[in-house]
DNA sequence: CGTTCGATGCACT
DNA sequence: GTGCATCGAACGT
């Protein structure tokens, strides 16, 4: 075994604790981590969105508190996962301080660790033998990143940063992009002017379609 | 390449 | 009853 995947290099809650711009970015490079029964799976973070308070009219709580944004008044560091489109879990890492109802919408992995189980999740509970999902498509989208990590509604509210977690997490290990692109979020209907979605331009594991990208290349290192 | 549309279930109006 | 921070198949150009 390696080094890699272990809790104690988890971000600390003072990197969820800024402004969640600089969070996105910031999350542009690091990993997200999960270790349940079924085995650990990893991935490099290549695409997020940020949502910023109740004057975001695309954040949700711009309609105010409800029982289902409630853990997005809650600490930062915590996962806010929810359920949209009758089929498809979503995780956010809360941002800036509590009460403040902003975070970070993970949308796309480069995935790393346990590529079986992820290739197995995604494929679980579809009939007929499909073509196989190419390693790249696994987590393309915040939607495929859920299901190929095992997050559903059990991960909602789950402690990101703090010592009483060891199944979720998001570490450092040192992977630097020197470009990153910013683009309108995804799949929003309101607050598309602002530039609020960041990402590895180029990167294959990116969602949304190729020509709405930037024209660079990828530009990675250890 | 592009756009449209059905799947599917739940929180909120 | 309406509308999703989606996905992928189906179809048009």
């Amino acid at each position: 075994m390696t080094t890699r995947g272990r809790y104690d290099r988890a971000l600390p809650r003072s990197f969820y604790q800024r402004p969640t711009l600089d969070v996105a970015r910031d999350l542009i490079g690091k990993y997200l981590v999960r270790s349940s029964t079924e085995g650990l799976t990893s991935g490099l973070i290549v695409e997020a969105e940020a949502y910023i308070g109740e004057s975001d009219p695309a954040c949700h709580a711009s309609r105010g508190r409800t029982t289902r944004n409630d853990p997005l008044y809650g600490e930062p560091g915590h996962a806010y996962v929810y359920f949209t489109y009758g089929m498809h879990y979503l995780i956010n890492a809360v941002t800036e301080k509590e009460g403040t109802a902003a975070a970070v919408l993970i949308r796309a992995l480069e995935p790393v660790q346990g590529i079986d189980l992820m290739r197995a999740r995604r494929q679980a509970g579809r009939s007929g033998s499909r073509p196989e999902v190419a390693a790249h498509e696994l987590c393309r989208g915040p939607g495929n990143l859920a299901r190929a990590m095992g997050i559903t509604l059990d991960e909602n509210r789950m402690d990101l940063a703090g010592s009483t977690s060891n199944t979720l997490w998001i570490e450092d290990r040192d992977q630097q992009f020197r470009d990153i692109g910013w683009s309108p979020r995804i799949g929003i209907r309101v607050g598309t002017d602002r530039l609020w979605r960041c990402f590895v331009p180029g990167h294959p594991c990116v969602s949304g379609s190729r020509a709405s990208w930037p024209g660079r290349s990828l530009q990675a290192e250890t």
